[in-house]
DNA sequence: GTTCCGCATGAATCGATAG
DNA sequence: ACTATCGATTCATGCGGAA
């Protein structure tokens, strides 16, 4: 069995970041601290200032991440003085500037969304997955995530009987079947980019940044086993258990030393 | 009774808007010609140009509207040679330097997206709604879309149960969302900014942008019975018609006359 | 009168082919 | 090289005819 490595890094990912090696990771997933959001721990940066703030990250990234890897960044502009900020726009738009492609934006719907109401605004269910590669070309398993087939085939497919189906299958392979029978067999549809993924709230001890589903779905999509997954601000580990367990070998950035040893005891946990 | 005005205008918005009174509507909702598309009808804008093509437009829409009011842009960008173009978020910046404040960008998840599959992108199923506001304050009506869940989340959001109860349930992405049940089972539907409607594929002779419900809920939020409500690419008149059965007054501005017609149509079909 | 099934139809995208 | 057109691929939905 093949040893699966798990690297954890305390400090400030600027710095770290200039140790990893040129085009050594399939794939960066991360939820960098929001604009003026968690001051306590990494002393918020001012909405104004965020791009100028990032771009030097993500400029690392571009080194750091193989011609066929991806970048999956999760992100989500807040609302400064009754608006939302520009921000995140503007990151991308200078990120393009750096080389990167802007392949795709997913939307992660979160249905159990917090609580609340503003006179002007209604509760934010969801935010950016955006996407972005070095090259127009990269790595993809769609096969990986696909999902159950709706409605149609699950109500109508349900009446034929097994044999039926059987049969159908084998008609194909000798010929006789019908094209119906293409649709009938398959179970499975690709998803879409939008997901639908509750938050995990159960966890207050450390802010737990997204669920495990997520990081999950992109390992599964975008690498294989044995390649390479990199969180730049791993938080308190949910990106790199994930990698562990789908046997991706994972590195972990993280500034505040509470997090990483979180991290390190649910590694360990695991590896038990 | 009130009287419900509800005008047609067939030309070019561009040469139709200037004839409107300053600071007369409350609501605009409309769904523009996105770029390279629908080019047997309309023109088909490259969307390297898109932006110095809609900008004009949206420089009278700014004028038209009253200060409380709000303008609903539903639009998504397309993929140019691999990657999502940018000619949305470059609108937006240029919305904000005529004046614009960007308050809020909902999301229209759309179910029934269209099919296809390519190497390296899943089925796009969603679009954006940006919300945008000449004031920091303007007229919202929350309650009249903060309905229980007869008027418009029972009849959307049941059909939508069945597909994600099933993918849900067979935990194919391993904890990829937990139950829609709860949803189900609220008696009060607490609206986010995201949008569950599929598009209504009718098969009648003209296609429907959006669906009524969409127009329809923001309606509701944004206008009172008596309001007047715009739509400067009207298309076959959804808005129109959504806005007379709310009673509210409304203006449509449509390029092509065969359109007009179809919205006249539809009009006294109401009427009567 | 229900339920069931066939079918057309989409604000799509990519790759290949043609001018 | 660079653009324009076309076929192939894919799946949720609602309508209408059939059982």
């Amino acid at each position: 069995m093949q040893n699966i490595c798990t690297e954890i890094h305390q400090g400030d990912c600027k710095e770290i970041l200039p140790g990893l090696a040129t085009n050594s990771v399939d794939l960066i997933v991360t939820s960098p601290p929001y604009a003026d959001q968690r001051k306590n721990t990494y002393g918020g940066v001012h909405p104004d200032k965020y791009v100028e703030w990032f771009l030097p990250v993500t400029a690392e990234l571009l080194r750091v991440l193989k011609p066929t890897g991806t970048f999956i960044l999760n992100i989500k502009e807040r609302v400064v003085s009754g608006e939302r900020h520009t921000y995140v726009i503007d990151l991308i738009l200078r990120m393009r500037e750096q080389g990167w492609f802007w392949t795709e934006e997913f939307i992660w719907h979160k249905k159990n969304c917090y609580p609340g109401k503003w006179p002007n605004r209604f509760r934010d269910s969801w935010e950016r997955l955006l996407q972005f590669n070095k090259n127009k070309k990269f790595k993809m398993y769609q096969e990986e995530v696909m999902v159950p087939m709706g409605d149609w085939a699950q109500g109508r497919l349900k009446n034929l009987s097994k044999t039926d189906q059987l049969r159908d299958e084998s008609k194909v392979g000798s010929g006789f079947g019908k094209n119906v029978s293409n649709w009938l067999s398959r179970e499975k549809a690709y998803p879409t980019n939008v997901l639908h993924m509750a938050t995990e709230c159960n966890n207050k001890s450390h802010s737990a940044v997204f669920p495990e589903a997520l990081p999950e779905w992109f390992a599964k999509l975008f690498t294989a086993e044995g390649d390479w997954v990199l969180d730049p601000f791993m938080g308190s580990g949910t990106t790199l258990c994930v990698a562990q367990r789908l046997k991706r070998h994972s590195i972990g950035i993280e500034l505040v030393e509470e997090y990483c040893q979180v991290a390190r005891s649910k590694i360990a946990e695991f590896v038990i």
